[in-house]
DNA sequence: GCCATATAATACGATACCCGTACAATATGT
DNA sequence: ACATATTGTACGGGTATCGTATTATATGGC
């Protein structure tokens, strides 16, 4: 059974990846564009080095995704008032729908499936998703510390 | 709890694929190159242009993947004896250790989540995972076929 | 307060990647 | 048999990523 979800899992991960890619070029966007973008909004506003640090990027590539990002008006650059060389990245909630309307055929189908789970399923399965994805931040961090 | 596995997901989605890029830079892969060996291996020996339209590529961008993968020894070009324009492209599997040695710590972590369920539970998230990543699937299509 | 050192972000240049087009080889249909 | 379609790849242009250098600001020692 172990196998059985493992092999679903990776399944998962390039079916979302690839996801990722046709959304990213509607948007005139990298998939590491969008990943960022995700990063960024869910880690609330923050600088582009502890982005880069975040996303395993060098630096200056950050730049050039930002710039792609700011230009598209998904994320705006702000200076940090206490530390005047930073800079605080924010995302641009107004431009959600836009990102939402490419997702909504996974959304449905999302919920879809969700219908068909008890409750109390549903709470193992969020639950399980939560452990594996702190699972694979922890074995990413692994790979990049150990140089 | 639908919103609640939705960002989980999300959250899943962004630490796999930084899991991928991780283990491409060791390997001197792009994290594309990961995903096509995968599809390689999964959809068994397939053309070229076969493996194009799974990953939403151009025919000639998957000539410089296979270039890649071939150099590295992680999948050979064979001539299709039918069709002798055409090329099979089959993966390594003596080339597997070395991407599951990269993988080790990721695996030993999901083998201790999975050690905290009950087989109905695995079984439940099991179903769960495959129905996500079909669904997945399905929204990818629907993208790159509407243009 | 002053100066050396450290840190943040980006500009710039080199290398490599992705893709549109062209092309050679082979297959298919009339 | 010959026109057309299809497969895979070579080639060139535009672009992304990254190493290094640079500018601006912060921090610590005296």
């Amino acid at each position: 059974m172990a196998a059985a979800i493992g092999k679903s899992l990776r399944e998962l991960a390039i079916q979302l990846s690839l996801l990722n890619h046709q959304i990213g070029a509607r948007l005139e966007l990298q998939d590491v564009d969008i990943d960022c973008l995700d990063l960024i909004d869910r880690l609330g506003p923050l600088s582009p080095s502890g982005l880069a640090r975040q996303a395993g990027l060098h630096p200056a590539t950050i730049t050039g995704i930002l710039d792609r990002l700011e230009s598209g008006g998904w994320v705006v650059r702000e200076r940090d008032q206490s530390d005047r060389r930073a800079v605080l990245v924010r995302a641009q909630r107004d431009r959600y729908p836009d990102l939402m309307r490419l997702y909504a055929g996974m959304n449905r189908s999302m919920n879809e499936i969700y219908a068909g789970y008890e409750e109390s399923e549903l709470e193992v399965i969020a639950d399980f998703l939560q452990r594996t994805a702190n699972a694979g931040r922890g074995a990413t961090d692994a790979l990049s510390d150990n140089r």
